[in-house]
DNA sequence: AAACATTCCAACCGCGTCCGG
DNA sequence: TCCGGACGCGGTTGGAATGTT
């Protein structure tokens, strides 16, 4: 087991931080910014090890940080895409604004593992706990839990539309839950009809289908419309202080030092669709849009509505109340962020207007 | 009210990757 | 090419908070 800390010096603090602590480190980094983490404690005067500063400025201190309960919408994301990218905490925290890693899989450990065993679903694959033990008993709860193989996985009302190709990373499997399962299989409690967050409506209408895990990356090679947000597990999270427009970051990938240079005038928030190419969200390289949710036509047109709806949304509306509160469910509309230390993709499962994006 | 059990989450740990010297 | 420091990530743990008996 490696040393805790290096050579015989003073011993560092462990455990839960003190507020004067917490004090320290925000009033450092407001002044500093982090910089090099293992230099950050002794700058900041505190006896704690680089490391534990920077856990504890990513999980705790950050001002960009969504607090509270997960909602709905937040829950049915992460087992999304946590049947797309399995533990890639980071990954689908990047996904989820204001939520770090380690929330999520906190998350997930505490709440969701449950949930989805409940239903007769196996976290870990997100498959029924049926196919671990063969068996009537199996077969018995495969039937009620409906969970579609993988080849049913990826849908379109497209008549005729060829299902993309399964992903090539054989984590990456992806299925919904049909509405149809029958009344006694624990689907009419609605909860399971959310649970991969694909039916709200009757049948199913549309899903987000990632080709592949990495496509969750952003801007693919087609150069796609870009949104970009602060994430709660990236490197970028200084460009969230201060009120920092997340849209200043969309083209460039400053380091860190960068972003604390310019975190530091305040105001709104603010969301811009780059403009780097007018591209039309069908030829989103990662992204298969569900067409029947398309009331008013092309997913160019959801484009080009959120980019006008966006301009107007305010980065705290967004986080702390944009989730699709107090609207109706409406969980085919996402913001699929791309990693975001880079930039963040756009995009629409359903229908316009849909969504915490746009309040 | 006390003892015990369970849950939850902040923090720690170790490993892998990146990058500069 | 190698080495070491810094960082990021996922897994695990400790203990506070909460629930149950």
């Amino acid at each position: 087991m490696a040393r805790r800390t290096s050579g015989p010096k003073k011993k560092l603090r462990r455990g839960l931080w003190s507020p004067e602590e917490d004090e320290k480190l925000m009033n450092h980094i407001a002044k500093y910014g982090h910089g090099c983490w293992s230099s950050v404690p002794k700058l900041a005067g505190l006896e704690r090890c680089g490391k534990s500063c920077r856990l504890r400025w990513i999980n705790y201190l950050r001002p960009d940080l969504k607090r509270g309960a997960f909602s709905q919408e937040e829950e049915d994301l992460i087992i999304h895409l946590h049947s797309m990218l399995g533990n890639k905490w980071s990954q689908i925290a990047a996904q989820l604004p204001g939520r770090t890693d380690n929330e999520v899989k906190n998350f997930w450990n505490s709440y969701v593992k449950k949930k989805l065993r409940q239903r007769g679903i196996d976290p870990a694959t997100h498959k029924p706990l049926a196919e671990a033990s063969s068996g009537r008993r199996g077969a018995a709860a495969a039937s009620r839990t409906a969970v579609f193989s993988d080849a049913e996985l990826i849908l379109s009302s497209s008549a005729g539309q060829q299902h993309m190709p399964p992903p090539p990373v054989t984590k990456a499997e992806s299925y919904v839950y049909s509405r149809s399962i029958s009344a006694d299989g624990g689907a009419s409690d609605g909860s399971l009809q959310s649970l991969s967050g694909y039916n709200q409506a009757g049948d199913f209408a549309a899903a987000a289908y990632l080709q592949d895990p990495d496509a969750l990356q952003p801007c693919g090679p087609s150069g796609v419309p870009a949104v970009v947000l602060p994430s709660a597990s990236s490197s970028s999270t200084l460009n969230s202080m201060g009120g920092l427009s997340p849209a200043a970051t969309t083209t460039t990938t400053g380091t860190d030092e960068q972003c604390n240079n310019n975190s530091s005038s305040g105001g709104n928030w603010s969301f811009e669709l780059s403009t780097q190419q007018s591209c039309s969200a069908s030829h989103l390289p990662w992204l298969e849009l569900g067409t029947s949710g398309y009331a008013n036509g092309t997913a160019a047109a959801a484009v080009d509505h959120y980019g006008a709806a966006l301009d107007e949304l305010k980065w705290s509306d967004y986080v702390f109340d944009g989730y699709g509160g107090g609207g109706q469910y409406q969980p085919q509309g996402q913001c699929i962020y791309g990693d975001s230390k880079d930039a963040v993709q756009f995009a629409d499962a359903s229908g316009l207007g849909s969504s915490w994006c746009l309040n």
